[in-house]
DNA sequence: ACACTAATCCATGGATCTATGGAGGATTCT
DNA sequence: AGAATCCTCCATAGATCCATGGATTAGTGT
C-alpha cells in the first residue's frame, strides 16, 4: 500500500497555490482587496482607508502583488494599484461567501458592523424592474472616486459623508435605493438609516458594487451625474 | 475627508473573513481538501496520503475544521473528515484557478509534477460524447476507496498502482479515456504514459473528479463495476 | 543641484504558525 | 476491567509573519 508518497514537486506545486492562500490570510489584506474592488487606488489613498500607516499598507499590497492577486501602474510619483482579474474580485467573494455559510463567527460580526437593519433589501432585479419602471432614484453613496471608477447605469453620487448637507439634492417623493460597496459594506446601511430618520423612504440593494460587476451587468463610469 | 476610520467592528470581521483565508495559507491543507474533494476519510488514511506524521495531519485538520471547511462524522473509533461543502470546493478549484492564472511560479511546478505531458487531452464535453457513442473505455486511476465514493458513471476502476499487472482487464482495441483527482492529479498522467509504453492508444481527461463534481454532471457511486 | 513627495526597502521585537513527541480521551473488543 | 486503536490535546523549538521606525530610491518641480 504505497499510498504514503512523499512528492517533494507536489510539494512544491501546492506551496504555489497555498501562496495564493497567504495573500487571503490577513484580515487587512482582505479589507484592501474590499477597496481595490471598487477601482484602483494609490497606497497613500489605501493606507488611509484601511487605518494603516503607510509602510505596513505598502508591505501588504507587496505581498498580494508578489500573490499576483493585483497589478500596478505608475502615474508620475504615485502607483496606482490594481486587482489582477474579475477572477480575484470572484474569488475574494467565494471566500467571504464561504466564510459566512460555515464560520459561525462571522454572522455576529457583521451584524455588529453593519447594525441592525430592519431596512428592506431589493434584488439586483428587482432594482433593474425598479429603474425601468422609473419609480426609484439609485443612490450611489461611496465615495466620489469609486462612483467615477463605476457605478450602476443612472444612480446619482452623494457620499456618505455629505448626505446629511445635500439631502435636498434627492429628487423629491420617490422612494431611494441606496448601494455602496457590496454585501458587507456599512454604507449603503448609515444611509438607510440616516434618510428614513429623515422621513425618506429608503430601502437598500442588498449587495453592491462587486457583486454587479461579477454580475456583467451594466457600467457607467465618470462623474458626469 | 475622514476617510480614516478605524472600526474596531469592521476589523473583527475581517479578520473572521481571514479565518478562512489562513486556513488556505499551508500547502498541506490544500493537499488534504484536495483529497477530501474525492469523498471522505479517516485522519490516518489523510495523514499517509499526504505523507504527514499523524498529529501533524490532526492539527491541520483541526485548523481547516475550525475555519468550518470541513466536518466530522465518528464511526466506531474512528473519525471520517469531509469536505463541508460544494462551496468548499468550488472555492478550492477557484484558489488554483487564480494561482495558475496570475502566479509564474505555478506553471513550472505543474510542469515538474505532471511531467512533460506530449499525450492528448479530452474535454468533459468530449467524453461524454465518446460514452454516448461507446468507442471509448473509461478509466479511473484513483485508489478503490475514491471511485466507490463516486465515479464517472461507467467508468471502470484500475487504481494507477495495480495498472501494470491488471492491463489486461481493459477491454480490447478500444482508447482509453484516463482520468483522476483534478486538473492538478498526477495518476491520469502517468497511467497514460504507462499505457502508451504498452502500446495501448490512451489519453486524459483534462481535468478530473472534482471539475465533474462541481460541473453537476451525473455521478455513479460503489464497487459494482 | 536641491528640496519635496510617494513609495519601497531594511532591521527589529513581538506574535503566530508548523512539525513533532508524549500524554490523555473516546470507543471497541475480549 | 484491561488492552488496543484512533485521534486529540499539550508543550516546545524553530520558522514565518506583522507592525513600525528609519533609511533609501524614483520621480517632480524650482
Amino acid at each position: 500500500m504505497p499510498e504514503t508518497v512523499k512528492s517533494p514537486t507536489k510539494a512544491r506545486l501546492y506551496e504555489a497555490f497555498a501562496t495564493t492562500g497567504k495573500a487571503l490570510a490577513s484580515g487587512k489584506r482582505l479589507e484592501l482587496l474590499d477597496l481595490l474592488a471598487q477601482g484602483e487606488r494609490t497606497v497613500d489613498a489605501l493606507a488611509k482607508a484601511a487605518g494603516l500607516n503607510l509602510t505596513t499598507a505598502s508591505a501588504h499590497l507587496q505581498t498580494l502583488k508578489q500573490a499576483g492577486l493585483v497589478t500596478t501602474r505608475r502615474e508620475g510619483v504615485r502607483i496606482h494599484y490594481q486587482l489582477a482579474g474579475d477572477d480575484v474580485a470572484q474569488l475574494f467573494a467565494l471566500l467571504r461567501k464561504v466564510a459566512e455559510t460555515h464560520l459561525p463567527a462571522v454572522e455576529p460580526a457583521r451584524a455588529a458592523y453593519l447594525g441592525e437593519d430592519g431596512g428592506q433589501e431589493v434584488s439586483r432585479e428587482q432594482l433593474l424592474a425598479h429603474v425601468e419602471a422609473g419609480d426609484v432614484v439609485v443612490l450611489d453613496v461611496r465615495p466620489l472616486e469609486e462612483y467615477a471608477a463605476g457605478h450602476i447605469p443612472g444612480a446619482i453620487s452623494i457620499p456618505v459623508d455629505e448626505l446629511a448637507e445635500r439631502i435636498d439634492d434627492l429628487p423629491d417623493g420617490v422612494e431611494v435605493v441606496t448601494y455602496c460597496r457590496g454585501e458587507y459594506c456599512v454604507l449603503a446601511h448609515d444611509a438607510v438609516r440616516m434618510l428614513t430618520s429623515r422621513g425618506r423612504r429608503a430601502i437598500r440593494l442588498n449587495d453592491g458594487m462587486l457583486e454587479w460587476r461579477l454580475a456583467d451587468l451594466p457600467i457607467a463610469a465618470g462623474t458626469d451625474a
